[in-house]
DNA sequence: ACTTGACGTAATGTGCACATTATTTTACCA
DNA sequence: TGGTAAAATAATGTGCACATTACGTCAAGT
């Protein structure tokens, strides 16, 4: 009753079910980014005001990061970007391990001939990267590498759960990183794992994995310091909706 | 400008960070009592009329569930409880029996004196259990068993996965199921697993979660007609807080 | 008699205003 | 001048009102 005179009308504009995705697209992008040192708050007036979006919005965007646990929320504090300690990510690598040692012993028990021929494009994508000295690429492939096993499995469940567990794991790489990963790790491992797969053997591809994910654990440990910038700068191209990582 | 007379003072009464949990586990407590069968839908209102709290307390527990995977959500139609497709079951299980297949190897390569301790202890409770035939008991210790087993590994990631594939794997086990569970699995192949740890075959360890998963995805198949039944009468003795699941 | 259209009702989604709490600034005193 | 306390400021948390959308009902037309 006495309804007030102000609120015009058209004010969620259209079915903006994308607008979600949208905010929570572009925080998980910058994550992903490297921008956002650990410990950073993440305040919401100000992601509303660089995002466009209403502070509701990015309210519900933060929420979900957070029972994803990609940030961890303080109460009356804030939303912060967690700086993860050493046993988290040996947990988290511990998990991993025994997933994706699961994952390419299955590969190798019958690898049909789209695996292997989706598993080869990928090496062959990953060494032309190499060649061309593309480290973002390269970056990005290495990544993909270990999805596209979970994918290669049909299994949604498993490729989910890997997803996230990647994500956590390679969120704190910083931008020095693919230059030890070009150095180190490169596309030499990914194709001698591949291989394993191709022949049928699983115990060396697990084998192969195994060590695989411990010298990326020992990367992790080289991360220089990081560089602390406002959030208007991290967020200055990431308005736009694109792919999602 | 102008501030309404209304709104007397005091209204979110005190430090409530913990009636977040509480309706969070009380929605996931019926979750877990099966009295929710696949495809009810859970109305905000009537939610928040029947745990006596605010209706956006209730939508934030809602989203948090989604989020988890416990519960769908529908845009502009509702949250729903999930009817788990058999493609979906067979994923969650296959990845159950990557992780455990792999914790158990790994207790069984160093089974500390803790390990053994738990494990035996364990089983004798679930013996007790069986003697007595004292249903309910004995399908939560089947639950709380694989729980055990991550929670051995020191590895909080681990755990907290396996929680949530377990609960949702679990969660439309009817009512029916315990007396099947009595008859069939029962507290002799969860023994002859922690047999196969203490005695240090990992091999051997391996093979028996294996089938045991299997055996259990069986159960899985064999549930009687889900019994609608409203929300008033599923949320009757589910107010307090009590503790987790 | 069945289908199709419009209308009424109820539930979901969202912006907004206010209360509460933490943080920073400032003023005062030892 | 350094330290402490209090006020000001800003950010988070939450209830509430309203818009939007879907569902159920009924009536009219073919």
């Amino acid at each position: 009753m006495a309804p007030r005179p102000r609120k015009p009308a058209a004010r969620g504009r259209k079915g903006d079910v994308a607008a979600d995705e949208a905010v929570y697209g572009a925080i998980r992008r910058v994550m992903h980014m490297g921008r956002l040192s650990p410990g950073t708050k993440l305040q919401e007036p100000v992601l509303a005001r660089v995002l466009k979006v209403s502070r509701e919005r990015v309210r519900k965007a933060l929420h979900r990061l957070v029972h994803e646990g990609w940030l961890t929320a303080v109460p009356n504090r804030g939303t912060f970007v967690p700086a993860l300690s050493v046993e988290e990510m040996r947990d988290i690598y511990d998990v991993r391990t025994m997933l994706e040692e699961a994952i390419v012993r299955r590969l190798s028990d019958r690898p049909g001939s789209q695996v292997m021929q989706r598993l080869k494009a990928h090496i062959a994508e990953e060494r032309t990267a190499n060649r061309r000295n593309d480290r973002g690429r390269l970056f990005a492939l290495s990544g993909e590498f270990h999805i596209l096993l979970a994918e290669l499995c049909d299994n949604e469940e498993l490729t989910k759960l890997l997803r996230g567990l990647l994500t956590r794991s390679t969120m704190h790489f910083s931008l020095a990183a693919p230059q030890r990963l070009h150095d180190c790790a490169g596309p030499h491992e990914h194709g001698d794992i591949v291989q394993a797969i191709l022949d049928g053997k699983p115990e060396r591809a697990s084998k192969l994995m195994l060590a695989h994910l411990h010298g990326l654990v020992a990367l992790q440990s080289t991360r220089p310091a990081a560089q602390t910038v406002s959030l208007d700068e991290a967020f200055r191209d990431v308005s736009p909706i694109r792919s999602r990582a």
